[in-house]
Parts: structure tokens; sequence; C-alpha cells
DNA sequence: ATTAGTACTATACTTTTGTATACTAGAATA
DNA sequence: TATTCTAGTATACAAAAGTATAGTACTAAT
């Protein structure tokens, strides 16, 4: 469907594919950071609580865990929903758009494992 | 092939799937930074020289370039080749592991795409 | 009145990332 | 001898990302 190599002719590398461009600086945006992929892992199977988020993800603070969570959100990428009990009651559940990371997130994973074959061909350090 | 929900079995995000989880880091380190895709997507076109990939990435200082292509080589994503002339002429190209980026690159547009798409359906603002 | 549970926020700090501007080295050319 | 070419490095600074640690607001139970 989209060819990135189209995006990278030398003529049209400044002009032309905006909305590839922008597709593909949403995506790093959202995925971007130590702590959005953890999260995302953590909400893939299904709704979970900050305190459960923060016992989860090992060594996240409650400041970081604050702060992607909302910038998560922002994106559209979670959502979060708040019962009216006491103690009160917050929830984090992924989009739409938060479950189709899945498929991507294995593309990564393969390119990933696909690289450290390559690279122990190439006799790179293998951690 | 790989399925990512497999990680995130309450009992096996801790212990099991290493392998994909030091894939997914890896990949993520990549691509991680305002400067490494469009490094990357300059050189989808074939070897090229430092000075004309200052002039291809808008605002981007040597120094900043000088230190992502460090990282580009040491992670195998991209080489380094030296031709022992006067003035001395050094291109880099990709290695296969970052042509084999492409595909990732193009998951990624199509996710950044639907996404927009959703966004919209749920009244997000478009830039 | 005190303690505990939920979901955070505040403050100060360190580290990493990025910017601005100038400079270097080695050899060929004028 | 001075300038030009390529490929960067040096230094100082600013901004963003992340860490550490403590504290807040609300309510319910003891």
């Amino acid at each position: 469907m989209s060819d990135f190599k189209e995006l990278l002719d030398r003529d049209k590398v400044q002009q032309c594919p905006r909305h590839y461009v922008l597709a593909l600086t949403d995506t790093l945006n959202v995925m971007n950071g130590k702590w959005k992929l953890p999260i995302i892992a953590s909400l893939l199977h299904g709704k979970i609580r900050f305190k459960d988020l923060q016992n989860n993800i090992d060594k996240i603070t409650p400041r970081m865990l604050s702060k992607e969570l909302k910038e998560l959100e922002l994106n559209g990428i979670i959502e979060r929903k708040v019962y009216n009990q006491t103690p009160v009651l917050i929830e984090y559940i992924l989009t739409e758009s938060g479950k189709n990371l899945t498929g991507l997130i294995d593309s990564m994973i393969d390119w990933g494992m696909l690289h450290r074959t390559e690279a122990i061909k190439s006799s790179w350090p293998n951690d």
C-alpha cells in the first residue's frame, strides 16, 4: 500500500508525501520514550488501575506513570475511566487505535529478531 | 509468528519472552530520537556522503549528524566506507538490516494513517 | 483521632538530547 | 604562502526526559 521508498525520491523528499511523514512521526511519538511500550503492553490484557501498572512496570515512578498516561490519553491510545466510588476507582483501557498497535509491535519484534541474526552473522557482540 | 499478547500474560511478563523484549527494545533504540529516521530515509536511495546528508536533512547540526551516524553504525544499520583519496571520501550505506527496515517503516505509516482516521472519528483535533 | 487505601502532585535533582558557533587536520590547488 | 576541499571535533550552553523522595486530597474503617 504505502511504499516508503517513494518518500525518498530526491525530488519528493521535501514536498510531497506529507501525510506519510505525519503518519510516521505520529507513530514514533506514540511509542517514544522509556515507558510507553511497557504501559501499552500492560494494557493489552484489559483494563488496569494505576497502582497495578506501577507494580507491573519495574522501577517506574508515579510521576512518570502519571505523565505517560496523560500523553497516551491525549494521543488517543488509552482511555481513562473514573468510577465514582469510595475510594475512587480509576481504570485505564486501550482504545481501538491502541489495540491496533499489536500488529506493529509484532513487526518490530520480527525486525529486531531478524536484525539480531544478521548482526550475529557479522560477528557483532551479542550483549 | 510472534504474538505480542504472549508477552503480556500476567504470569509471563517478568520471566519468559526475553528475546521478544530484547528484539523490541533493539528496534525502538534503532529508531529512537529526532534524526534516525531522516537519516535512514536519506540512505534508502543509496550511498551518500556527510555533507550531502547535512544538506538533505533540514536543520541538523554536524555534531548531531556525526553522533547519530556513529550510533547507527554501532547498531549495524549503516556502514561507513572510507576511500583513501585526497580529499578523503567517506560514504555511508545501509546494511541489509538497514534495508529491511523499509517494511517496518511502512507498517508504522499504515498504523499512523489508520490512527488518524480513528482519531477523526472521535473528533480529535487533526494537527 | 488515627491509620489506611486510591490516585496521584510537588520539588529538586541528574542525565540525555539537542543547539550554536567556532575550530581542526591533511593534502591539493592557486 | 594562503586558500579550498572533505569530514568532521571542541566547547559551552539550553531544553527535555527521567529519578528520588516526600506530600496531598478524599473517604472509610478502627
